[in-house]
DNA sequence: CTGTTAGCGCCTTCAT
DNA sequence: ATGAAGGCGCTAACAG
């Protein structure tokens, strides 16, 4: 129906120059109180709102930057939007969410495709870090997505990884430090008397995973313990595959006393397993998990796990862009934040002992 | 460093008009097969790409979406979000998010913002659904939000609700039965036998909290149940809520054998609670819950729930936009789709005696 | 087939 | 303090 109403609408209206309203809206001083008030006026009267659009193509700022993200319906990357809307919002930014379903194509697609729709940033969690040590993989994909991220940067937007990066030059990184995540775990399983702890990994060609595998290790050896290969197995963060890992484990001739698990779904896993064959949690076996799942407070069996404040983290990565974009100078300084985690102690491996 | 390269620098290298190449890039009929190879090769390797923007303020469609919801970090809203994005995607469409988180002075800056963002469409859950009959509502906030709710109309952008709905004419919707979830799960509970069923409920100015109200209520009736009004008691969806809430009905001086809530925290907490006291899940008390959150499924003691299919919901709302925005005629027709939630059974209601 | 022209809505020099 | 003109990048109508 009605028509949008630009400043020409308004400024025939009042017998001047669209240059005028142009001017009397956006507070420029080279204009007379007068017309300004009748402008302001009659613009209200006549419904004015001013086109972005317009306003992007001519200044060449979008003021929406795009989120791309593994998938949106897990509850740390919902977290992680949620920061980034409330402190971008502000400022007068959109956010435009993008997934990938930790597929490489389609991080491609998504971020050719924000890019041609002018973002004015670019904030991602990569869908599957590989190592780039791995001969097998500099090639083909890895250097295709090397290739899209420099693009990015040949074009002056704005790159920002968030909890699953890549070392590129010139890109920031707001993360968690996985390795203490994991350290601390391990120290509280440790501190809890436990002296066979096994470990719930997955694909350490992800970075995330293999900080986490590092800092259990580290914290074995800290207290001297022996470090023993068979007790780490890989596994996808479902319940299932917990189950499957658990089972494996208590089969072994001599079981663990606990279990730190990189994903609080394989941890969920290895708790119903372990319960099912008779043993008690945390008397006989420890579980700890990672990322702090709205779930593992909700048990009765409460889980301990590790917050990795994934509000906050996307909270910090708008700031963190905010900067980046308002800072002129021609000199691109990278900035790397690491968030300290911090272990939620519950009663999967809470020993009563040492409650009391 | 490297602006982008535009038709016209492509133009240029060839010694051609702009025209001529946006008709080789847009697969324009009238263009020799020769150039229109040339134009593209060049394009490729200038490393070009369409800027959207000029695009979109040329055609006014500037294949954004917004979509409104209290919050993301909500499992319901962050798979009705996926289910969005995931069938608009292959459209070329983007989608941009909004929190209000549930005021409404957001929601009008919001939806204002959008429009000056100039999107193709508006998809969104108000943050609360006054009911229109109460006086005290309709002037104020009420008005004001009627007045935007039509500001979107009259601007021809489709506008289209989901889960929290207001009956605005020209407005579509996709909603979930909840009169039949409700009535569902009250039947289950009548079914395993128990006599006494209490009701947690919440702000029933909002129509999703009547309907199952009204669902509920329906089932007592039609299964010549007495309907006591002492029964039902309002909280909000959060578990401490749920836990003052079951304390009180304990007290009572004949507690319900069962409890139907709408919300699965509310439930938790009355769970906690009735465990507590020492009475027994489900022989002593049943509990059911409403939206099917992903800890129901995951307790040692599972919770019976009705799930929304929220990611279904999303890809429906998405459908219904595209059906509005490819249809050329000008007679708009409103589409209200009513989804059939699915009582998933578990553990927290379902009677031993029954089952065997 | 291709070039010319104009305009989407806005802002910003440059005049006046 | 205001008007005139140009341009952001693209497409569509009209010529040729």
């Amino acid at each position: 129906m009605s028509k949008k109403t630009t400043i020409y609408d308004i400024a025939k209206k009042l017998n001047i120059t669209a240059a005028t309203v142009s001017r009397a809206l956006n507070n420029n001083p080279k204009i007379s109180e007068t017309t300004r008030a009748l402008v302001l006026k009659t613009a209200a009267k006549m419904n004015y709102e001013q086109n972005k659009l317009a306003l992007a193509l001519k200044s060449g700022k979008s003021f929406n930057v795009g989120v791309i993200v593994p998938r949106i319906d897990s509850n740390f990357f919902a977290s992680v939007i949620r920061g980034i809307e409330e402190e971008l919002h502000p400022e007068g930014y959109h956010v435009i969410i993008c997934q990938t379903h930790d597929q490489k194509s389609q991080e491609l697609t998504n971020v050719n495709s924000l890019l041609n729709a002018q973002v004015d940033g670019i904030l991602m969690s990569i869908s599957n870090a590989n190592d780039p040590n791995k001969p097998e993989n500099k090639k083909d994909i890895n250097s295709a997505e090397n290739d899209i991220f420099n693009n990015i940067l040949k074009k002056n937007v704005p790159l920002i990884f968030f909890d699953r990066k890549k070392d590129i030059k010139g890109v920031s990184s707001v993360i968690i430090d996985d390795f203490k995540g994991a350290y601390d775990a391990t120290q509280h399983l440790i501190d809890q008397g436990k002296k066979r702890i096994a470990h719930l990994s997955n694909n350490r060609e992800i970075a995330i995973f293999n900080n986490r595998y590092l800092g259990y290790k580290q914290a074995l050896l800290d207290n001297d313990f022996e470090f023993d290969e068979n007790l780490v197995i890989n596994c996808f963060s479902k319940v299932d595959e917990g189950r499957k890992v658990a089972k494996k484990l208590l089969e072994m001739k001599e079981p663990p006393d606990a279990i730190f698990s990189v994903s609080d779904f394989s941890a969920l896993g290895a708790i119903q397993e372990i319960l099912e064959q008779g043993y008690k949690i945390p008397e006989d076996i420890s579980v700890v998990g990672f990322s702090n799942e709205p779930f593992t407070k909700f048990m009765e069996l409460s889980i301990t796990s590790v917050d990795q404040s994934p509000t906050e983290m996307g909270r910090i990565v708008a700031k963190v862009f905010l900067e980046e974009v308002n800072n002129d100078s021609k000199i691109k300084s990278e900035k790397h934040v690491v968030l300290s985690p911090e272990l939620m102690i519950r009663k999967s491996s809470l020993s009563p002992a040492v409650t009391a």
